[in-house]
DNA sequence: CAAAAATAATAGTATAACTATCATGATTGA
DNA sequence: TCAATCATGATAGTTATACTATTATTTTTG
C-alpha cells in the first residue's frame, strides 16, 4: 500500500509550518474557528489572538478559504498516517479493512494523540466545517491542482480491500466515502439534532454502525 | 385536490408565496444560488434579477441564511408529500420502506414533477448548499423554533418501518439519516470528485446502493 | 556587521449585509 | 368613489469584511 503524505503547496503562499508564527496561526486558527464558526472567523481576529497582523497572515495564506482547506488537509494527513500504522504488518485483508474503518470512523484513541497539540480540536473542526470547504464553486479548480488527492487515495486504498473481499459488490468507493462522511455527519447530529441518530456523545456508536455495515456488505 | 405546502413561519417576515414578487424571489433565488453558489449570492443581485430592490427582499426575509433555510424547507415539504403518496394504500411494510427509499434517495420521476416550476433546480440547490445551512452556530436556535421538525419527522417515520422489519437492528435513525445525506453527497461527488463514488450523472446508482444497504440490514 | 528577509503598524479600497427614510403606486373597504 | 392603508421603489447611509499597499522596524543569515 502506498499513501503519499504530502502537504499540497497550492494551499499556502508560505509554509506555515516553517515558522513559529505560522504554527501559532494554525493552532490558534483551529480554536478560533471552533469557537466562532467559520463564517464569523476572520484573519483580523486571528491576528489579534496571536499578537500579529492581518498582513502577516496574508503572506502565508491567500484567503481564509485556503486556510480552512489547509487545516482539513492537515487532518487527512494525520488520518493517512494512522491508516499506514493500522495496516502495517497485518496479513489478513479483512482485519486490515476493519482497522481502517476504526481509523476512519472511530474516535481517536487518546493514547495515540500527539501529532499536534490538540488533534481532537482539529477533528471537531472537520466535523463542523469540512462541508463548507467542499461545497463551493471552486471545488473543481481545487481538485485540478490536487487538493483532494489525499482523500481520493484514502478512499481508493480502503475500497480496494472491499473489492478484494467481495468482488461482486458494485459500490466499493461509494461505501467507503459514505462511511467517512457519515461519521462526521452523525457526530454533528448527536450534538445538535439527536433524534436523527442513534449515537450520543456519551456512547458513540458511529464506528459500530460502520463495522456492521461493512460486515453485512461482505456477507 | 389542492395541497398547501407550508413552510415554517419562523423563516420569513412576510410569506413570500403571498405575492407575485415574493414568488419571483423564490424562483429566481433558486436559479441564482445554483448559478453563483450561496457565498456569492446576494440580495442585491437577486433584487436586480427580479427588477426590485434590496429593501423589498428584506421585508420578506431577515437575511440570506433564512432565505436558504426557507428554500431547503420547501424541498422537504415536497419530499414529505411525496412520501405520503408513495406509502398510501400500501399494506406491506417492506414495500412501503422501499418506496420511501426511492423518494428519499432516487431521482424524482420527471412525470411527477410540477409542485413548482423547476423542482430539479431546487433539488440541485439542496445537494449543493444544504450542508451550509445546517453547519452553523445558529443550528440550535433554529432547531429550537422547529425548523428541523419536518426532517426529524421524516427520519422518524421511515426508521419506524426499519424497526418493524428488524427490531434487533440497533441504528435505524442513523441508517435513514445516513442514506438521505449520502444521496446528496454522492451526487455531488459524481459531478466533482468522481473517484469517490460509483455513481455518475449518466448512470445514477445512488438509489440502488441505498436499497441494497436496506436489504442487507434487513436480512 | 551588512544585506536580506520577515513582520508590525497603518492606511486604504471595494463590497456585503444590512437599516432608514421618504415618495409613489396599488389595494381595499366604507 | 375617495381616502386610508399598504407594498414597493428609489436612494442614502452604516458597519464590517476581505482584502491590497506602503513604509518602518525587527530578525535572520551569510
Amino acid at each position: 500500500m502506498s499513501i503519499t503524505i504530502q502537504v499540497n503547496a497550492n494551499l499556502y503562499l508560505k509554509d506555515p509550518r516553517s515558522s513559529d508564527i505560522g504554527i501559532k496561526m494554525l493552532l490558534e486558527g483551529i480554536d478560533l474557528i471552533n469557537a466562532l464558526g467559520f463564517e464569523a472567523f476572520t484573519f483580523k481576529k486571528l491576528a489579534q489572538n496571536i499578537h500579529s497582523t492581518e498582513a502577516t497572515i496574508y503572506r502565508y495564506f491567500e484567503n481564509k478559504h485556503n486556510f480552512l482547506l489547509y487545516l482539513i488537509n492537515w487532518y487527512w494527513e494525520i488520518i493517512a498516517y494512522r491508516l499506514i500504522l493500522a495496516t502495517a504488518n497485518i496479513e489478513d485483508t479483512r482485519h486490515k479493512l476493519s482497522n481502517c474503518i476504526t481509523v476512519l470512523t472511530g474516535l481517536p484513541d487518546p493514547a495515540q494523540l500527539g501529532f499536534i497539540p490538540d488533534e481532537l480540536s482539529l477533528k471537531q473542526l472537520v466535523i463542523q466545517e469540512s462541508g463548507k470547504a467542499l461545497h463551493t464553486k471552486s471545488v473543481d479548480d481545487e481538485n485540478q491542482v490536487g487538493i483532494y488527492l489525499l482523500y481520493k487515495s484514502i478512499v481508493s486504498t480502503v475500497s480496494a480491500y472491499v473489492k478484494q473481499l467481495n468482488p461482486s459488490f458494485p459500490y466499493p468507493e461509494m461505501l467507503i466515502s459514505n462511511l467517512i462522511e457519515n461519521a462526521n455527519q452523525q457526530r454533528f447530529f448527536s450534538v445538535h439534532l439527536p433524534r436523527l441518530t442513534n449515537s450520543t456523545p456519551e456512547k458513540d456508536t458511529v464506528e459500530a454502525f460502520s463495522q456492521l455495515i461493512i460486515q453485512k456488505v461482505l456477507e
